[in-house]
RNA sequence: GCGAGCGUAGCCAAGUGGUUAAGGCAGUGGUUUGUGGUACCACCAUCCGGGGGUUCGAGUCCCCUCGUUCGCCCCA
């Protein structure tokens, strides 16, 4: 094939998928507007050292994922791999904490990641993600995970995990950091390389090794959970206890820690078992130190990511595709009869009726085909006879049933048969 | 970046060294040039992701390459 090809990691979205990114836009809209989040839209572009200073100039998003390019003004600029840094950028530059208050934000576009392919995995992808900036309160923890299951819930999707864990502030860290090299040390050859490795490098990761014998070893490991201070603690108990009171279930484990540098007390990742190995949906975490590292105010905040991608894996899995109906289908033949059709068509679609015009030209018979073939309600008919008299048939394409109308009259008699319109739409 | 599998028309798919590349769905035309959904008929891959090689002969074997899938790493 020597045609020009989608690049490896992209993809299209033809309409028939579009129908579930779609859905999935009106619900999050929905929700996140009643909860009064508000949409925020940051440059697809960053300069490099935001992605560096924000996510961790030691995780693998910045060493190896990034897509960075000197431009013509020889800066390094980098395609977002993520969102959240773009926003706390934002919300600096803009002094967003100087209005006052608590922001809350969401945002929803492509992320860039240079990775290899896989299930549920691409090059580029999209997110869904909402920030909380300004407020340290647990209630904000609460109500940010809140959200997230109420999207998935109302989208419909069943058997996701909530795994929660507080990884603590930065003395807890560190002191649960020395604990665990402790206890490692010792089995360090028994580990898998990869742990090995990380022993020095990155302890803490090793807790979501995949590896048997490293999670067996780590069965008696020491748990974080055992090293948080007492503010760390208390928080901690306060998100569960708010949890369980909106009624979200939710599993405690003291194993999750997330890469990217910047979380502090609250993590959580959401997970379906029916993805395969990129398991998970969602996931987030408070950042009580983002915002200052960037530069801006000691502003604590929480926030989360879905991936688009997943959730509509999940949706398609659940749900067929509903294709978006057409009231009237116009077939028409002869000259006069095709311009009066044109002008019919508009005016009913200016009165809120979907309409398709056939445009082929085509004999009567292949025009009807393909009206039934469009999901029609109902069909209009234009020939050389209707142009002559100033009508239009009517004709409903289930019953067969067809009728002339003035055209003059169209509008009127048709607003009436509004309600018949969408009870056979809803029939199909 | 590492390991393994796969790649035949818009989609699904047979084919396992012998040459005209099954079949189904979809599509197009017709039976029916002013009336569809059913039925019947016809058409619809000079070519098997791309390139090179082995061979008298390759979709079928080998190499490279691109893409994809599954897993690792990592992550949403």
């Amino acid at each position: 094939m020597s045609s020009i090809q989608a690049s490896r990691g992209t993809r299209d979205i033809l309409p028939d998928e579009v129908s579930y990114w779609q859905r999935v836009e009106t619900i999050v809209r929905e929700i996140l507007v009643r909860a009064a989040y508000q949409e925020i839209r940051t440059p697809i572009f960053e300069q490099t050292a935001l992605f560096e200073r924000g996510m961790g100039e030691a995780t693998d998003v910045v060493n190896k994922e990034m897509y960075t390019f000197k431009d013509r003004g020889d800066r390094s600029l980098t395609i977002r791999p993520e969102g959240t840094a773009g926003v706390a950028r934002s919300y600096i530059e803009h002094n967003l904490h100087a209005q006052g208050g608590v922001q809350r934000l969401w945002y929803a576009g492509a992320m860039f990641r240079y990775e290899r392919p896989q299930a549920g995995r691409q090059r580029q992808f999209h997110q869904l993600g909402v920030e909380v900036l300004g407020s340290g309160d647990v209630r904000a923890d609460a109500e940010a995970i809140a959200l997230a299951t109420e999207i998935l819930q109302t989208l419909g999707l069943k058997d996701l995990r909530l795994d929660l864990n507080s990884i603590g502030d930065a003395n807890d860290r560190q002191t649960y950091r020395e604990a665990l090299v402790n206890y490692l040390t010792p089995f360090k050859e028994e580990l898998d390389a990869d742990s090995q490795d990380r022993l020095t490098r990155n302890p803490l990761r090793i807790l979501d090794s995949k590896d048997p014998r490293t999670q067996t070893i780590l069965d008696q490991a020491p748990s974080i959970l055992d090293y948080l201070g007492s503010d760390s603690q208390r928080r901690f108990d306060r998100v569960q206890q708010l949890l369980s009171d909106l009624g979200i279930a939710c599993n405690i484990n003291s194993r999750l820690v997330r890469g990217l540098d910047y979380y502090t007390h609250t993590v959580f990742e959401i997970q379906s078992d029916d993805l395969g190995a990129q398991a998970t949906v969602c996931a987030g975490g408070r950042y009580d130190g983002l915002v200052s590292e960037l530069g801006g105010p000691e502003t604590p905040a929480i926030g989360w990511a879905m991936g688009l991608e997943r959730l509509i894996l999940l949706l398609q899995q659940i749900q067929p595709v509903s294709p978006s109906k057409v009231d009237f289908y116009v077939v028409s033949r002869g000259e006069k009869a095709e311009s009066q059709a044109l002008i019919l068509a508009q005016l009913l679609r200016r009165s809120g009726f979907t309409i398709e015009l056939d445009l082929s030209g085509s004999a009567f018979g292949k025009q009807f085909k393909r009206a039934d073939r469009s999901g029609a309600v109902a069909c209009l008919i234009l020939g050389d006879s209707e142009a002559e008299t100033k009508t239009v048939q009517l004709k409903w394409l289930k019953s067969g049933e067809q009728t002339a109308i003035e055209q003059s009259a169209l509008l009127e008699t048709i607003a009436d048969l509004r309600t018949k319109i969408s009870h056979l739409k809803d029939e199909n």
